[in-house]
Parts: structure tokens; sequence; C-alpha cells
DNA sequence: ACAGCGTTTTGATTTACATCAAGAAACCAT
DNA sequence: ATGGTTTCTTGATGTAAATCAAAACGCTGT
């Protein structure tokens, strides 16, 4: 990749200032009164440092959680120490309802930055179930959202080739910044490649390759961690395997 | 692969006669007033033709399933027609949970062959759901179940080898015999190469040729759609990655 | 500023897997 | 049974991606 120096690739802010708890939680459907209650029964916001783990698979569920800022990825490891990458969450994504059939998580969840969360424990999440019947909903819906990602990213790991691939993740990762009213066109990736590869199931140097051969199709254009999407429209066809609309996460 | 012609490979039966909905689904934990209002419960036994589809993506969430013989994959679909199985039921098996968080289903839902199932319609659920707490943490149970054996599929499809994938399969699906009191050294796979394949993320060629070559290492020995364990231990070994007593389904 | 270390990119080579093509076995209807 | 169709296996070849190796870049602390 042809290397320009960038003196002023600053970061882009990616601290989520309007996500608290309760909006994230419960868009809409709660009078005022109600979404007083939720937020009170927000316990307080942590702060994780980089690589400290959220929870450990198998750890008893003792909250859900809210990125405010940062980045946290969820995997699963093998006896011979490899992993699988299932997810990243962003500001303004929910996590730890992975937990919920069974009371206990069913992977680790690791901060891939400094990163701050703010929890709900459980016993006021179950407390606000009962006096909130909405909250019920939403948590279905949470669960059903993280079913259908790892449901695409199957098909993305079973299906596709890789530069395919990656141009799936960064359509959707575009999708969902727009959502979140972030630039959809521009921003920073928030994990380091080695962690993306593993996601998407390829070597990094195949990643690296890809995102060479995207830029050279002047598709995207990249410095490091910022990606510019040049043209959106051939992006979206290369990741034509997408069938519905990105959820939450990734 | 050698040919030897073998006329007495009979299919051995893959009935399930104890499967009714309630054991299936409720095992233990009610009483035998209880078990008879769930059994009344249960509407009709249905009969599907082999490629029918039990539900379509985006139906309304009618019933849930219990696969009595026969089989169902569960698949995703592109829209230029590309496919990726998500999962295959069999006899014992429950189905339909994918719809419990927003109401509609998330995948499709298609008989390998000529296949019994009993359908427990949602408005049944439901009512039971409120007379029997037991129920609603079953549920709850079941879908927890599908998405750590998602999380194991995308762990399969993301790390590892051709040969390891196949080994993890067939161990799974002797550990699932196992549990269902059938063979786990000698058994039938009840799905097409085509479909097995393609739920690996492999060409047919590829899948066979990973047959071929368990075969030649005296691991399994394979007449068509018969398979016989012959080294449980180096299958186990080959299929290192997985971390977790298998579930229910595949 | 610089040195030092981890990350990312690029290049050369190997390899696992897909694809193409054809034969063998199983399935099905008559 | 018989022929026809589909499914499965095998072989030959091509290619996408992994691996190996090294250079360029970016980040951190002094």
């Amino acid at each position: 990749m042809k290397t320009v120096p960038l003196h002023n690739a600053k970061k882009p802010a990616v601290a989520c200032n309007n996500c608290s708890l309760s909006e994230l939680c419960l868009p809409r459907g709660l009078n005022s009164e109600e979404l007083e209650l939720l937020e009170n029964s927000i316990n307080k916001t942590v702060k994780i440092k980089k690589k400290d783990y959220l929870f450990h698979r198998d750890d008893k569920q003792h909250a859900i959680f809210a990125v405010k800022a940062g980045a946290i990825k969820t995997s699963l490891s093998t006896p011979d120490g490899e992993e699988q990458i299932l997810g990243f969450y962003l500001p303004g994504d929910l996590l730890g309802f992975d937990a919920f059939s069974r009371d206990r998580h069913t992977c680790d969840a690791q901060a891939l930055d400094d990163t701050l969360v703010c929890e709900l424990s459980m016993d006021n999440f179950q407390e606000l179930c009962g006096m909130l019947p909405v909250m019920r909903g939403q948590m279905m819906r949470q669960i059903g959202a993280e079913i259908e990602r790892e449901q695409m990213l199957l098909l993305t790991l079973g299906q596709m080739r890789t530069e395919e691939r990656l141009a799936t993740f960064l359509s959707s990762l575009a999708e969902r910044n727009k959502e979140r009213g972030f630039s959809s066109t521009e921003f920073n990736l928030p994990m380091a490649r080695h962690d993306l590869a593993n996601y998407l199931g390829m070597a990094v140097e195949t990643l690296s390759r890809m995102f060479s051969r995207l830029q050279e199709e002047k598709i995207i254009a990249v410095q490091h961690r910022l990606v510019k999407i040049e043209d959106p429209n051939r992006l979206k066809q290369l990741a034509h395997h997408t069938c519905r609309p990105a959820s939450d996460a990734l």
C-alpha cells in the first residue's frame, strides 16, 4: 500500500455522549417516571483497562453493560489457545445478553482499548423487568439481534472469499455508524488488524492485502486505522451477501 | 475411496419412539398432572415431505416443533441464491426457537427427507408458560443451546482446516447419538454430502476427500451414508477444538 | 529528538482447497 | 431386473489464501 505521511490523521473522538443505558435499552415506550426509575437503577460507570476482561466464559452473569467509550471484543477459545472472535461492541452497544439463557456467560469479553461501560446489575434488571413489561421485550429483541448477527457471520465465514468478507464488515460498520449518527464514510477501526483478521477467519497478512486491494480498486482509502469509503456502492456490491439491515453490534 | 459392494447396508431405523414433546421439552420438573396438560396441548403430528419447508425466514412463528423422524435443516440464503446451512435437526431435537425474540423466524427450515414433527402451537405454548413457570426456563435454555451451537460453528468455520471440521462434526454427532441412546460408533448420516459440505463451509469434493482421508487413516469407515467410527480417540483428537459437551442439535 | 518494540504492509513461496472433468455407485420409475 | 438420473468419489489442474521472511511504519518512553 502506498504510504502518504499523514500528520493530520487525528483520531476522531469515539465517545458516545448520548448513550445512557436507558436510551440505548429502551429508545421509546417509557414515560418519564419509568425512565427515571431506570436511570436510577444503573449502578455506576466502570473503567476497564485495555486487555482487561469484562467477564469470562462461565462467569455468573451479574450485570448487563452499555459501552460508552472504547471497544470490547467477545470471543471463544479452545483448550489449545486458539480463539475465535465473535463480535465487537462499540460505543452505544449493549452486551451481556449472551448469558441470559443459562445465567452464565458463553464467551469471554475483553477490552480492546481503555473502555468505559455503564452497568445495570442483574438484580436491578430483574426488578425492572417486573415493573416494566417493555423491558422484557427489549431483552428478547437484544438476544434476537445477537443470534442474527452470529448467523450473518456464519454466512460470511462459510460462503465468502476474503475480499468479500472485509467488504461486508466495512459495509456493516459504516451502516452502524450511520445509525449512531457518526460518519458512515470516514471512521477509525477500533480494533487491531490481528483481531479483525481473526474475526473474519483469515491471516493478518491476507487482511492487509485485502485492504490494499480495496484501495487499489479505489473503493476505500486506508491510513492505518483510519478508513475512508470512497465508493459505498461498489463496497456494498462486493458485500452482496448481506441480506438484512445490520443490527446493533458487529 | 475403495468400494466394497455391501449388500447388507440396511439403514438402521432412525425414528425416535420416546420423543413426545413433553419428554423432550421438560425432561423433569413436572408432576403427572402438568405433564398431561402439556401432552394435551400438542396439536398434532405433522408429516413433511422431503424438500418441503417447515417454515421460512420472516414467517410469523406459529409453533415450536419436535422432530420425531427424518431430518430438518435450517439455513440462511442470500439474494443471489447462495445458502449457508446453520444446523441439522434430528429425531429428538426441538426447533422453532430462533423466532422467539422477534416472533418471526430468522432462517428457513427444510426437510432433508420425509419427516415427522409434532407441533405445539404458540397459543398453547404461551398459555402453558403462564401456567407452568418451568416452561419459560426450558425455553431460555433451548435458546441458549442454539446460541452456543452457532458459536461453536463459528469457531469451526473460522479456525479449523477441512479435515478437523469433519472430525468435529462426526464427533459431535456421535456424542449426540450417545445421549439419545443410539450407537455412538455406527450411524447413518441423515443429510446429503451436498448439505454437509455447505454446513462445514467446503466443496462437496473436498468433503468426499476428507471422508476418504479419515478412512485411510483408519479413524472411520464409510459406506455411503453409513459411518463407523473405528478410533473415537483419534477422532476427538482431530476435533480438538471442541471445548464443551455437545448440545442438543447439530 | 531518538531508540526500541509492536504493528502493519509487502514480497516470495508453499499449500490447502476449489474447480473442472469423468467415472462409479446409489436411487428411482417403469 | 433395466435404463436414466442423481449423488458420490476420484483424478488433474488452477488458484486463493497461508506461511515464511523482511522491511516500513507507528507508538512509547526517556
